[in-house]
Formats: structure tokens, C-alpha cells, sequence
DNA sequence: GTAGTCACTTTCCTCTAGGTACCTACTATA
DNA sequence: TATAGTAGGTACCTAGAGGAAAGTGACTAC
């Protein structure tokens, strides 16, 4: 594990940090795969390894455990390691984790109510909206 | 699959796609750059190109354009060109990114009450929270 | 005549996140 | 004997996002 993992966002958007306040939320929250592995232990609760490895298809098991630690790390995730043969490890949302279920679902809400107007507005300008200039 | 009755759930279960309905959002709004982009125009109101790349430091001409475009395309930015000399281009937020505000503002919510305790996690993890296994 | 402004565009180049593939230890099952 | 299953670790490699720097065009101010 040494140093390959474990310093991902706090450096890369520290500038784009000082003019948006909720940069360092979407970096911890929001990064590259780390929506799907919260969104499926939000909704279908506590999961084994293989178990997200399958529901979150095309994730590698190298990333999905990079991501596992991160969010480990932050305190999201909890892990649970079983000592028994076969190994079985066990993830689950942490209390601060669940914390943030009032945001996936006004997340939700706002996809179930615009998405369709944002994929209205991408064929509007890929047919007349050319920029200008 | 073929002609049962009711089972909600496991059509949730299984389908990958289905596993995350937040992903496309993410990827919309939370992309790379577009949540300082969308924070500094949704904060500060209108701006023209050179005032959010010197807002958002570090960002170049390039990636600016780039995220402006698919902002623009998403129709959740809105883009004016004055054809005076030297050019003028304004952008503002459209009315569909101004219903990302509740959004914004729970995210910048989370943030204030939680961050630290990312923070607090973090060096937890560090200090003693090796993973076994 | 030269430098500067604006809003980009273009070319070239680097860096790294992520993918592929193979490896571990241990047991149950066929 | 061999294979499958579990939870990863590790080494190598590629694709593509993003950075750096220069160019553009039309005009102005010095």
C-alpha cells in the first residue's frame, strides 16, 4: 500500500478551493468512482468486496480498492475485515458517511427533474448553436 | 427477468446502471473545473472570460473554453458575444444552473459542518488505521 | 511603430489515473 | 489433482486530460 494511494484531491484543486467553497466536497464526495461506491452502500447497505465489484460493473479491483481506502480514510466507509477462510471483508456507510443521504437525494431529485432538460439544451446547440465569435 | 411480478428491487440490484442514479450529475456538474466555474458565476453573477480566469487561478485559456463550451452545450451557462473592439463575451448562469442553487447550497452546508471531521478522520487513518488484512 | 487588450485557438508535451495481467494464502469441492 | 472462490497486491503500460507557450485579428493608446 505504501504512498500509492492516499494523496489524491489536496493538491490538485487547492486553487479552484479558494474561489468555491464546496471544491473540497466534490473532490472527497464526487471524485472518479467514488459516487457509485457510496450510492450503492447508501442504498443497498452493508456489501462485500465482490459484491460492489459486481454491481459497479467495469471497476477494476486494483481502483475499487484504492477507492474502499480513500473513503476509509475520510471516514466515510467502514471496513470490516473477517479473518476467516475464504477472507471476507465487509463495507458499509459510516455515520458521517450517512450523513450526506439528504444530498444524494436532492442529487436525485434535481436529476429526475432536469436531466431531460439538459439533454434537450445539448441537441439544441449541437444542431444551430454554434459559438459565435 | 421474463414475466414476473413485482420485484422492485431487484431489477435496482442487479442493473449497474441503475446502481447510481446521481453519476450523470456528477458528471455534469462536478466535473473537473465546473464547480469553481459555476460556484464564481453563481456567486459573483455575469463575468466576462478574463475575470473568471484570473478568479480561478491556476486555470488555463484552454480548459476555461473547453468547460465554458460544455457548460454552454449543457445549458446551464449562459454565453454573450459583443462584437466590439477589443471582443467582449459575458457569461451568466441560464435559469435551469440557477436551479442548482439549493444544491450548491447544501454542499457548501455539508461542508461547513463536516469537513473537519473528514479532517479529523484522515489523520486518525494516518496515524494508526493501517488497513489488515 | 510598438505595445497592449480580449477571447480565444493551436501545437506540443507531460503526467498520472486507470487498465491489464498476474500473484498471494487457504480451503472446499469435484 | 485441479479448480474455484476471496480480498486484495504489484508491476507494467497506455490513453487522454490537462498544462505551457505562442499565435490571431482588430483596434487603441502611447
Amino acid at each position: 500500500m505504501a504512498g500509492e494511494t492516499s494523496r489524491p484531491a489536496a493538491d490538485a484543486t487547492t486553487d479552484p478551493e479558494l474561489a468555491c467553497p464546496i471544491s473540497p466536497v466534490v473532490d472527497i464526495v464526487f471524485s472518479r468512482w467514488t459516487s457509485p461506491i457510496l450510492w450503492s452502500l447508501h442504498a443497498f447497505g452493508r456489501q462485500r468486496f465482490v459484491e460492489l465489484e459486481r454491481r459497479i460493473e467495469k471497476i477494476t479491483p486494483k481502483v475499487l480498492t484504492q477507492r474502499l481506502r480513500q473513503l476509509e480514510r475520510d471516514g466515510l466507509v467502514v471496513r470490516t475485515y473477517h479473518p476467516e477462510v475464504p477472507p471476507r471483508v465487509e463495507y458499509e456507510i459510516s455515520e458521517l458517511g450517512r450523513t450526506l443521504s439528504p444530498l444524494f437525494a436532492q442529487i436525485a431529485e434535481w436529476a429526475a427533474a432536469n436531466l431531460d432538460h439538459v439533454e434537450r439544451a445539448r441537441r439544441h446547440y449541437d444542431e444551430a448553436g454554434a459559438p459565435r465569435g
